[in-house]
DNA sequence: ACGCTACTGCAACCAAGTTGCGTTAATTTT
DNA sequence: AAAATTAACGCAACTTGGTTGCAGTAGCGT
């Protein structure tokens, strides 16, 4: 159903993601929120976001989900056949804009697809 | 340090690997072992098997953690560049043969990459 | 201003995965 | 072959990311 009514929290928390330019997990939110919005909210956010097509989630290698802001998606849509990044140092993830040639199957009826890179960002290598 | 003693347990999942063919969380270890080992037991074994290069692991959508036999890997060496396909309906999970060409960063270090698809598998679709 | 109901906070909960520790059983030593 | 060593095990308690039920609060249409 997604989201229906302008609350504040709402504008916070994306702001929030505005102003990081990054992915964002929720417990990262919950930290810039400095806490002043409660879990459970936080990740009902989310959720009506996600379905909105405002944010896109994907998953890193620590099995945490983060959110991004969506450039080519809408609800019920999502075009998230480009590639995330996450440093192992600093923890931080990042969206690719290119977008990623799939392998095509003919068996099978493909939905989504994600792509996760894993290693040291430019600035945890100098 | 991995597998240092062959056990009747290790016998048993590496067992179950084959048998399957498929890609298994801990949990759907824990099934079809029938809940013969115990739980910790078979996290750290799954650990052992990943050190050593016997198995991979890689997330999916639901945040779960699956493991596969190994081909083309050795410990510390993984060659984590196939694509997964879970399907959304039977929650199977399969590796692809075929090798990803993958996005390449001249600023960053990539250290390891996986590529997930998700959708209807033949059987779920038929 | 009033009413409807989406949205919120709280606290309790769930499931995947981890940890500490005492016990069991492969493997090595004698 | 028995003893010693220690990897592997089971258990129970714990951690953590995320979910749920419910009562209260606050947007928004009238």
């Amino acid at each position: 159903m997604g989201v229906v009514r302008k609350t504040k929290h709402l504008e916070q928390v994306l702001q929030a993601f505005r102003q990081s330019g990054d992915a964002l997990s929720a417990g990262m939110l919950l930290d810039v929120l400095d806490n002043a919005i409660n879990k459970s909210t936080v990740y009902r956010m989310l959720d009506k976001l996600e379905d909105d097509g405002v944010i896109h989630s994907f998953l890193t290698m620590d099995q945490i989900r983060f959110y991004a802001l969506c450039k080519g998606c809408s609800s019920g849509r999502h075009v998230d056949s480009h590639a995330h990044f996450q440093c192992t140092s600093c923890k931080r993830v990042s969206c690719f804009s290119e977008e990623i040639v799939l392998p095509i199957l003919e068996k099978a009826r493909i939905t989504s697809a994600q792509v996760l890179l894993t290693g040291q960002c430019e600035s945890c290598l100098s």
